[in-house]
DNA sequence: TCAAAAGTGTTAAGACTACACCCATGT
DNA sequence: ACATGGGTGTAGTCTTAACACTTTTGA
């Protein structure tokens, strides 16, 4: 079957960067493609937008086909439409972003992909078509919101300890932040609440356990 | 001449939406479609993107053509792309907007438009397609800019008093501002010099104009 | 008893807010 | 001389930043 137009159509794909934070680095998720071009590359998961599914389906169920990712938030970030970003034809990139704790979900490449994993953001191989650029981008954008939203707990798992969370912040935002201060800021946004448990580890004190209050709610504006 | 492909492919359009400030009231750019669908409706300036052309280039060219401005600095928005936003085909949006002073450029409508011109944005006529939406969420951002940012003297001419700068934000951005605390964060920006001219209008001291020292440096965060 | 991370308040500096009167001009 | 918008400084409040020691645990 093939499909005629009177004046050519480009074709609409949607690219999906995850990031994580694992061992005090920032990581993000990538297949390995199976197929030309680029075939054996390094790429973002992500594909062709079906013509009766809206663009958020379709990057949902691309990160799910390819990477075994379900059910967490993604936004839309930008549109790359340079003409020939993509070998084949004309393909314009919708791209979206997440965050995600490290243990949420099991990875796994789908059909599309020989292999998924984790990267390091500034160690990342050479990648396929513009990625490099798309991953640029997000990472601004990540940057950009840490400072003025609570972005950042999208990265906790279900309970986290408070030096975890400010770890989770050096590591993403750069810099090293006052302990006090920061422990005061988190908790007087009044979105986190102990759990009443604490997490014993190492030879030293054990820290009171977290969680968020409301799980949808993060994104307040500080 | 036609065109095949082995898949179905989405049609992209760019959206525009430009603001003005024009008698305190915050305006948008909007052109009377002259074919179907949605003849004879007010719409965003916009169309197809050429299969050789970049998307940025695509929202320039479609706003020139359609309503005679140009030159001015677009930003991308955000892609829509609900499978039935269109009557036609399936049609993914990638929306830009704009802020230019009402002075800056006449407008006039090219040959895909009966009419154009400038509309109250909280009372607008009804729009084609989901406009109504995309304004939305471009009002949206706007909002928000002007309070992190600089954008708010895109809407201002060449030359310009602190007044008009002040009464500038209060339109757009809601509420009054304190005249003294105004003028002290605006010039300690020090992104405004004056020009040692005047302006005189009416049975008042005049006062004093100022321009950019930067044209292009409009966006410094707060 | 030592090492290692958890936990906890106060003070100083800077940023923001509120507020009222005189000035230059045209009629 | 009066009506109109232009122009200017200070004091109080709130927010942010800097800073060091004690606690709890395992080895």
């Amino acid at each position: 079957m093939s499909y005629t137009y009177d004046y050519p159509h480009p074709a609409v794909t949607t690219d999906i960067v995850v990031f994580t934070v694992e061992n005090d680095t920032l990581k993000v998720l990538l297949i390995q493609r199976k197929v030309a071009p680029y075939k054996g590359q390094w790429a973002l998961p992500g594909g062709f937008v079906r013509i009766e599914e809206s663009i958020d389906a379709c990057a949902g169920r691309e990160l799910e086909e390819e990477t075994g990712v379900k059910g967490i938030f993604l936004e839309q970030l930008y549109t790359f439409g340079d003409p020939n970003r993509d070998p084949r034809e004309r393909v314009i990139s919708v791209s979206y972003y997440a965050l995600m704790p490290l243990d949420d979900v099991d990875i796994k490449p789908g059909t599309d992909s020989a292999d998924v994993g984790w990267f390091d953001v500034d160690t990342l191989p050479t990648l396929a078509f513009d990625h490099e650029k798309i991953i640029s981008v997000a990472r601004d954008r990540l940057t950009a919101k840490m400072n003025y939203s609570t972005v950042g707990l999208m990265f906790m798992p279900e309970e986290f300890t408070l030096s975890e969370v400010q770890s989770l912040y050096e590591t993403v935002s750069g810099g090293s932040r006052d302990k006090r201060n920061f422990r005061k800021w988190l908790l007087a946004l009044g979105i986190v609440e102990e759990t009443g448990e604490k997490k014993v580890e190492g030879a030293h004190r054990p820290a009171m356990l977290y969680r968020l209050k409301d799980k949808t709610d993060v994104m307040i504006i500080k």
